[in-house]
Order: C-alpha cells, then sequence, then structure tokens
DNA sequence: CCTGGCACTCTGTGTGTCCGAGTGCCAGCC
DNA sequence: GGCTGGCACTCGGACACACAGAGTGCCAGG
C-alpha cells in the first residue's frame, strides 16, 4: 500500500497538471504544496508511483503525468465531489425554470452543462420505458390508416402510422382509444403489455386484426429503446483539449455524432450513483484519451435518463462531478413539477 | 473586363488550390493546365488578378490563392454545377428511402450530405409556416388542462399545454375538435386564422374562454418560427479544415450551436435556387473563413424549409453544389410521397 | 528515512546558413 | 501590342548547432 504521502504527492501531480496542461516536476510540486519535505524525497516518492504505474514520464528529464490508473485513484480515493456554491445553484434552478417543453428542457440542460464544466454535455432524453403512459390517442387519416400518438408523463411524444388490415370505422375507433386509455393511463410502460393482452378479445371479428396491429405498434414504440435521444453541446470546448488537436479531436467528434455510441456510453454506467469513465476504460476507441462523467436523472426518485460530460482525461474531476449532478438534481425537480 | 485567358488562369487557381491547399505558383500552373502560354505571361496575368483583388499572396514571394471575391467570381462565371453520377443518384435514394418518420428522414439526410461533400451538414425540419394541417387533436388531461396536439402534411407533431379559464366538459371538447378539424384539415396555415376566426361564437358562453385559449394557443404554434428546428452533422470533417486550426474551427462550432445562427444563414438565402455565401459574405462573424451553400428543398413544388453545408471557403463549389442540389431533391421526393 | 549535492539527460528555443520556389521587371521577338 | 526568356531579388522552410533550464537518478551523510 502507499503511504499517506505518496498518496498527496499523487494528488498534488494530479491537482497541478490539471491547472498548468504541464508535466509537474518535484521541486514545483514542493514550491506549491507544503509537503514539508525536500524535492529529493518527492522524486523517490515519484519514482515509487510510477512503478506502480500512476503516474508517467512523456520523456526523461520531464515532470511526470498522471495516468488514467492515476487520475482513477485520484478519483476514488484522493478527492470527492466538489459541491456547487449557493449562487450557483441558484443560478442552475433559475436558468431550468425557464424551460417551457420538454425539448426546451433538455437544450437548456445541455447548455448548463456544457457552460459549468467547460466540457462536452450529452443529455438523454427521458427514457420511454421508465416512465409512464399519459395518454394514447387514436386518429382515423384514412379508411385504414391509423395514428398513433403516444403522450408520456414526462411530456415526451411518439407518434407512428399504423396501417390496418381492414377499414376500421370511427366508432370503433373510439371505442378502442377509450379502452386503451382506461387501462393503461398513468400505468407504467413495463406494465402495458400483460393490460392490453385480451383487449382484441372484446372486439368484433373484423376488427381485431386492425386492433391487434394497434397494439402491437404501441408495444413496439414503447420497447423500441434504440429510438432514444440525445442531445449534445458545448463541442465547441473540444478546442481546449491540447496540443495534439486534430488527431485527438477528430474521433471524438465522430464518436460524439454516432448515437449508438453514446447511448452505449450512458448505459454502460451501471452505478446507480455518479459514474466516471476515465481514458481506457472507455470501450470506445476514439474516447481512449477522454473521461466521460455521467449520472442517472429522474422526476421523482427514479432515474429515467443519463447525462453527463465528456472532456479530457486531464479534467477537474471533482467540480466536474459536482456541477454534473447539481444539474442532474435540479432537472429532476424540474420534470416532477411539470 | 478580363480577358478569357485571365478568367482561365483564375479558374486554373482556384482548381489547384481546392486540391493541393497550397498556394499556387505560375509555373505550376502552366504545366498541370495547358494553357498555351508561357509563366511568365501567367505572372503577368496574374499580377492583373491581383490587383483586380480576385487572388493574394501570403507573402511575397509565395503562390497565389484565391481571395473571397476570386471565389465568387469562379462560382458565378467559372464553373458550373458537377451533376451526381447515375450511381450515385441511386444510393442517395436508396438510403433516403429507408427512413421510417420525418425525424429519420432529416437524420439520414444529414448523414448523407456530410458525407457525400465531406463537409459539415445543416438540414432544417420542415418549416410550420408552409405547410398544411393534417389533423389536430384535443385530449382533456384534467377537468381545466387540454393539450393540443398538431400534425402537419409533413409528418411533423407539435404538441402544447392549454389551460383553460374555464373547466370544459368532455362533449364540448369532441365538439371543438370535430368543427376545428373540418376547418381547417389539409388547409394551409397561413389561411388557419381566418378559417377559425368565428369559431367561439359556435358555442355556449361559458366554453368561448376556453375555445379562445385553445385557439389562440394554436395560431400561435403555427406561427411561432424560432421553434423551427434543425439538425447538424459530419462536425469531424471539419478536423480537415486547415492548419491553423484551434483558431478557425472554434467560432464554427460556436456558431454551429447556435441553432438561431444557423436559422437565419439559412433563412437569408432568399434566392429561390441555390445559394452560395462565401467567406465574409457571412454575417456571422465566426463564419467569415467558411463558405455556406444552401437551397430550398419541399414536398411538391414549393421549398417548406432548407438544407445546406458549411466547409471551408477552399471547397470544392461545383461538386458540392451538385452534392446539395441532388439531396435537396430527393428530400423532396420522399417528403412528398409519404 | 530524509536531505543536499552532483552529474547527466533531455527538450525547447534561438541563431545562422542555405536552398528553392516564386516573383517582378526588362529587353527582345513575333 | 502582347508574349517570352532571362535575371536579380525576396522570403519562408529546413537543417544544424549551441545553450539554457528543468528535471531526473543516485549517492553519501545526517
Amino acid at each position: 500500500m502507499l503511504s499517506e504521502r505518496r498518496l498527496q504527492v499523487l494528488r498534488a501531480i494530479v491537482q497541478d497538471y490539471v491547472g498548468t496542461e504541464e508535466p509537474v516536476g518535484s521541486k514545483a510540486l514542493t514550491e506549491r504544496h507544503n509537503l514539508g519535505v525536500s524535492p529529493a524525497t518527492v522524486r523517490n516518492d515519484m519514482a515509487a508511483l510510477e512503478d506502480e504505474g500512476f503516474i508517467a514520464q512523456p520523456h526523461t528529464s520531464a515532470g511526470r503525468i498522471p495516468t488514467d490508473k492515476g487520475y482513477r485513484l485520484f478519483v476514488d480515493k484522493l478527492a470527492g465531489v466538489k459541491p456547487m456554491s449557493a449562487p450557483e445553484r441558484r443560478a442552475i434552478q433559475n436558468f431550468l425554470e425557464g424551460a417551457v417543453d420538454l425539448d426546451d428542457v433538455v437544450a437548456r440542460t445541455v447548455r448548463l452543462l456544457a457552460q459549468l464544466t467547460r466540457q462536452v454535455a450529452v443529455v438523454q432524453y427521458p427514457s420511454l420505458t421508465r416512465s409512464t403512459v399519459r395518454h394514447v390517442e387514436l386518429l382515423s387519416l384514412a379508411p385504414a390508416r391509423v395514428m398513433l400518438v403516444l403522450i408520456t408523463d414526462t411530456g415526451r411524444v411518439e407518434q407512428r402510422m399504423v396501417d390496418c388490415p381492414a377499414p376500421f370505422g370511427e366508432a370503433s375507433l373510439a371505442d378502442l382509444r377509450a379502452r386503451l386509455n382506461s387501462r393503461v393511463a398513468g400505468r407504467r410502460f413495463t406494465d402495458v403489455p400483460r393490460l392490453v393482452e385480451d383487449l382484441p378479445e372484446a372486439f368484433d371479428v373484423e376488427d381485431r386484426g386492425t386492433v391487434s396491429a394497434v397494439l402491437s405498434t404501441l408495444l413496439e414504440t414503447l420497447v423500441e429503446e434504440n429510438e432514444e435521444r440525445l442531445m449534445i453541446g458545448g463541442t465547441a470546448n473540444l478546442t481546449r483539449f491540447g496540443h495534439d488537436f486534430p488527431l485527438v479531436i477528430r474521433p471524438v467528434l465522430e464518436a460524439l455524432e454516432e448515437q449508438v455510441v453514446l447511448l452505449k456510453l450512458l448505459g454502460e454506467a451501471k452505478d446507480p450513483g455518479m459514474t466516471v469513465r476515465i481514458g481506457h476504460e472507455n470501450a470506445h476507441e476514439g474516447l481512449n484519451s477522454t473521461s466521460v462523467v455521467s449520472v442517472g436523472y429522474g422526476s421523482g426518485g427514479e432515474a429515467v435518463a443519463k447525462l453527463g460530460v465528456v472532456g479530457p482525461t486531464r479534467m477537474d474531476y471533482p467540480g466536474t462531478m459536482g456541477a454534473v449532478r447539481a444539474v442532474a438534481r435540479y432537472v429532476g425537480q424540474i420534470l416532477a413539477e411539470s
């Protein structure tokens, strides 16, 4: 196990490197943090930390920079989450409260996160699978064409076309609409399948085909997780990435355009609390030089989606985590209220 | 007026510079394009072109690069639009035909444009103001709360909450729904206001407040142009921008995140055909080193929205314009079919 | 176990030189 | 009058080199 002082040295290295973006040497360390020991001692500690793989030298006779493993230890053991100040919290709340609809909530959240962390923000739309049905609407657009509109408790609206196997009268449609809503309104998505299972039986034989078609489209919509949308913002912050610009930034931009990748990224974070994935811990190769801080958020106690930021591994972890957590909390509140 | 040969020289300079990204000198020009004259002659022509402001030298004793004015002349007079090849056209069509809904159409269009042009693609969602109403749905969510859902002919769905001044019964709601739809379904947005003007009069006094509230929300939704959304993609292509990377790319990324800026950008292009804005012709400062190629598209003959690409002023204009035009045409087809 | 000292190793920077590409101009030619 | 070849000039990029500065590892002594 590493001695207490060595951990302190590691912490100091991470902090300085994050601040200066430059490899940090033993002398500078002793000057800026009063460790109470000489540079020579620190050098010994550094050598030990390097042996353990927590820090590395870009080249001989340069200072040290933390490795992914070093950041990991820093995040897990050496640093907490820096809480937002009261004025900051108030600002967050004010900014989010101005939102007029779900799109706006998400858009504002992205902006806010990007601004607070000065990094790339990613916000997933509240997921369908965990929310509840507010209302299902059926519209007859043509004799054999029905439009299905699903409205969720988070204010999200999904619409689908249904081609009917047989013409479907307005009366039947109204009947189906009423029966459907009385069964599923207010219920969780996961409960819907068994609640509507026997619904076709209540209809005349000639209508059952259409009813089944509508129901299966509804169920499809409910489980269609890959339809999950997300919004990103703050990509301009990528320019603050580092010196070796184009090579690093390119794969990141590419990854950010792949919704699938991002959804997987957020989805992977199983931890109910905050998840930090550092450098190579990210499965996607293009993100190997980035860290992802993500957390679930939701209306009420339960998480319905994730949000987070993507930034260089050399990031201010405590501050970023604090901002992410605070934003998630307030977005949850806003969603619960609306 | 410039002689024919000088125009040829300008065209050659633009083509070479776009290809190599390096200032082009007189000797290289005569070698690669058989102009039938010697380098010395070309130098004289270059001097003339420089006097007129069509080309410039980065420094003395370097080759020339086109100025914004030079590109402008090139686009207006010297180059046409390069049509897509038949296989390319087929590929576009196939790719777009796989789309399942409006979001998907737009998403695919963005991807396609970004891939074809290897630049940043911007696609505006079909605008509300020019399209027609397919259906208006009203749902009663609480005694004094109605949700208004507007479905357009392009498949777009907008929803709004309406707070009613007085409780509103299901019967009245059904009545309003029926009357509303019989009047506005299939009509253009711009016609709606006068079509519903006298609608409140058909209702009991106690319901008129609510009817008015619903109507005014509907009208708001119809004219709310700033709610126009758009989708962008291919930002990874920004990395191919040039050498002086971060300085140029940063403002571009920032501009791209400002929907307002982009909408204005597309909106400014008044030309019914294709519009090309080169460098400083763009009002937004951050885009002064980019060119924007945009065009309207729409279901049926009429343009309902715009799409385009943003790239370095040093871009392949004929090819880009060809791709943009072709994509716009096919998207229009797809929208008309669905 | 810490410390001061010392020799060593790099990188980044600045200087000087050189080469080549490209220019502008001029005199001559068609 | 316009095109051409020739020539002197300029400037940026590449290369070599020296040098200062920061940082290291190691060792002997407290």
